[in-house]
DNA sequence: GTCATATTTAGTTGATTAGCTAAATGAATA
DNA sequence: TATTCATTTAGCTAATCAACTAAATATGAC
């Protein structure tokens, strides 16, 4: 894994966002993720992706839903992802996400997805 | 300065490949690491300019020269940048450079420059 | 002042990337 | 087995970005 490709996986604000929402919640699924960030389900998928490839996360099938958590292979990522925590808690921008962080784990993913289909439909 | 901005400054393998030098030499001109890099001059000062505006280097002009060296400000950049100085110093894809960097700093910015238009000259 | 030279800015081009929609895949259930 | 549904892959578009050349700026030397 090349330094330049960590960094870059690190260079998005949403993956950003993911990244902070898994240090509040230690693990969500993709469904979640998709709701946190409030874009298409292949978009998420493709941030996923690039972070689990940089070493940063990784994923849990279960059944239909996937689940991210952060990776804990690597001791050198885990010491940048430690800087990385006490930067987002300073950092204001990702207030937000926190009340948002709290109504999406508030119900099972199952009860979310029905949540998020009724919207898409009456919306 | 936000955080995105910040990795994304060293999402990019040629200014990762500046940042190694200037742990290993400390202070370095814009000349120095135009030959660094072999790239044009143009594209250096753009690299030089986002490493500056992320919070990493510091200029210093002395007369037609440019000088760059690693910013001594921010506590958090510095931490951050001590990680990296580790991780930099593992990866052996930055091995290459160092011979470059010993040639380099053989010899004056201004003697480097006459070198190195004697070989656009003469090749 | 004029010239030479180090660096930056402007403007262009090709490659990468974040977003989308639609189609494909994979897993649970009727 | 067929259907439903969560996620991923494929294919597209607009924006970003790294590289270049040429022009502009700034500084030292004649």
């Amino acid at each position: 894994m090349s330094l330049a490709k960590i960094f870059k996986a690190l260079g998005d604000r949403n993956r950003l966002r993911v990244v902070h929402a898994l240090f509040k919640k230690k693990e969500l699924c993709a469904c979640q993720l998709i709701e946190l960030l409030e874009v298409s389900g292949a978009t998420a998928s493709r941030h996923m992706s690039i972070l689990v490839d940089a070493g940063f996360l990784q994923s849990r099938k279960e059944g239909r839903w996937v689940h991210y958590r952060l990776a804990e292979e690597s001791p050198e990522l885990k010491k940048l992802l430690k800087w990385l925590e006490v930067q987002v808690e300073i950092d204001p921008s990702f207030d937000e996400d926190l009340a948002k962080l709290k109504v999406i784990t508030s119900c099972e993913p199952d009860e979310l997805r029905r949540k998020q289909r009724e919207l898409t439909c009456c919306s």
